[in-house]
DNA sequence: TAAACGATTGAGCAACTATTCAATTAAGGA
DNA sequence: TCCTTAATTGAATAGTTGCTCAATCGTTTA
C-alpha cells in the first residue's frame, strides 16, 4: 500500500469530484453489499424463493432442496441475522418464513428480468 | 449424500408438493445468485455506483476507490463478462459506463431501502 | 425418566475469491 | 525507434465460505 501509480494519475479530476460527491456514503454501500452477498448463493435463493411461497420447516426445506438439515440450517442463521427470514417454533419443529418483503420484491423483480434473458 | 435423515422425514407433504410446483426452474435461480453474488461485493458496489453517476476509465476509479488500477480492471473483468458495464477505448485510456439498466435500477432501490433502515 | 427427534452449533476441510505482484500488451509522444 | 503510461493478465496468496460430521439442546412421547 504504498503510493500506486493510479493514487496519483488522474485523468478527469472534475468527474472523480463529481463522483465522489455524489456517491452514498462506503457504510451504506458495504451494508447493500452485504445484503447482495447473502442472495448471491444459490442454497439461500432457494431457500427465500421456497419460503416466499409457504411457511416451511427446516426438515420440509431440506427435503425440497435435497439437502442436509444442518446444511440449511447454517444458512437460515445468516438469513436470520440480517432479519430476511423470522420463524415460530411448534414444538420440536420451527416454520421459517419472510421477514423481509422488499427482498422479496427484489428477488421478484430479478426473477422476472432474468427470465427475460 | 446417503439417506440422511431429512431426505426422508417430511412434515408438511403438500407444502413442499406446492413449493415445488411453484418454484421457478433452477437454472434461473442460479442465474439469479449469479447476479446477486456479483453485486455483493463492496468494490463492486462502489465501481457500479460510481458508474451510475458518471463515465469514468480505469485510473479515475482506481483513484476514487483508493485502490490499484489493477484489482479494479480485475474487478470489471467480471462485470463486463456479465455484461453488465460496458466499455469504450480513447487511445490508451479505458472508459466504462453501465450497461445493464435493470442492475442500476436494482442498485437504486436497494440503496432507497437500505437507507430506510 | 428415558428414548426419539427436529433443530442448532462448532470444528474441520475443500473450494472459492479478492487483492497483490510481476510481466505483458497497446497506444502516444519524444 | 525507444520510452512512457494506461490497462490487462496470470500466478500466488491470504482470507472467506458452504458443507459435512459429530455433539448438543429442547421438546415430545413412550
Amino acid at each position: 500500500m504504498t503510493e500506486d501509480t493510479c493514487l496519483i494519475t488522474v485523468i478527469n479530476e472534475e468527474r472523480i469530484a463529481q463522483a465522489r460527491a455524489q456517491m452514498p456514503e462506503e457504510h451504506l454501500l458495504i451494508e447493500l453489499a452485504e445484503t447482495f452477498k447473502l442472495l448471491g448463493d444459490p442454497t439461500r435463493v432457494k431457500i427465500l424463493q421456497a419460503l416466499a411461497i409457504t411457511e416451511l420447516c427446516v426438515c420440509d426445506l431440506a427435503a425440497l432442496l435435497e439437502m442436509t438439515s444442518s446444511a440449511i440450517s447454517h444458512q437460515l442463521r445468516l438469513l436470520r441475522a440480517r432479519g430476511i427470514v423470522r420463524f415460530r417454533k411448534a414444538g420440536k419443529v420451527v416454520y421459517y418464513n419472510l421477514d423481509d418483503s422488499h427482498v422479496q420484491t427484489l428477488v421478484e423483480v430479478s426473477l422476472r428480468h432474468a427470465a427475460e434473458c
